[in-house]
DNA sequence: TCAAAATTTATTGTTTTCGATAAAATCGAT
DNA sequence: ATCGATTTTATCGAAAACAATAAATTTTGA
């Protein structure tokens, strides 16, 4: 299952290839003729509920003509980063 | 195991992705404990033989406080399309 | 040269992607 | 309301990602 803190933006790749798709006219199985991706795991891809991988995000990319960090929303907020760390700016605590 | 027409694209996203690291000054360990994926698992991912998931590449991406889309290679070459097809620009045939 | 640090590679077990397929649900036009 | 097209959801099996760990290799610097 896909942890709740990635869904939001599995959520946002998925609208922005749908949007991309139905932009070029084409619907799921063409789509998965195109890219090689099953029209079923693309609707989960397009509704945020699978977590792809880099090369199949590449392949929607290249079959959509779209650039690939379009894909993942490349001009987009800042998350604000902690200020109390070392070290050029990184905090090392552990990922949670 | 990786499609071999895969294996250049994930080396060049790795090979960013180790750039961005090293000018940054974190070791493989660091960017293991701020990003949540473990060293091993990135050194995968930098010399290319790992096909990660976009919510991984999201994680490294924050935890460089890099653009994602500029770990995938934004600004770069076009891939020549076939011109041989109907619906818009598009080639129906099956992805190979 | 030598030793510590960093990276790579390998192993095991769990989880997840993915294709294939089919069935259910939704949508659209008439 | 009905029919066809599209999308969603579910199930299955195979392949791969990933964490954890450890061992091997490479790099670095004293």
């Amino acid at each position: 299952m896909i942890k709740h803190r990635d869904q939001k933006q599995l959520a946002e790749v998925g609208g922005r290839i749908r949007n991309a798709r139905e932009e070029r006219g084409l619907n799921l199985h063409e789509l998965a003729r195109l890219s090689g991706i099953s029209a079923s795991a693309l609707s989960l891809i397009e509704t945020g509920k699978r977590d792809l991988r880099v090369t199949s995000l590449l392949r929607i990319a290249a079959s959509l003509r779209v650039a690939a960090g379009d894909l993942l929303g490349n001009r987009e907020e800042e998350s604000q980063a902690s200020k109390t760390d070392r070290r050029g700016g990184y905090n090392l605590e552990d990922y949670t």
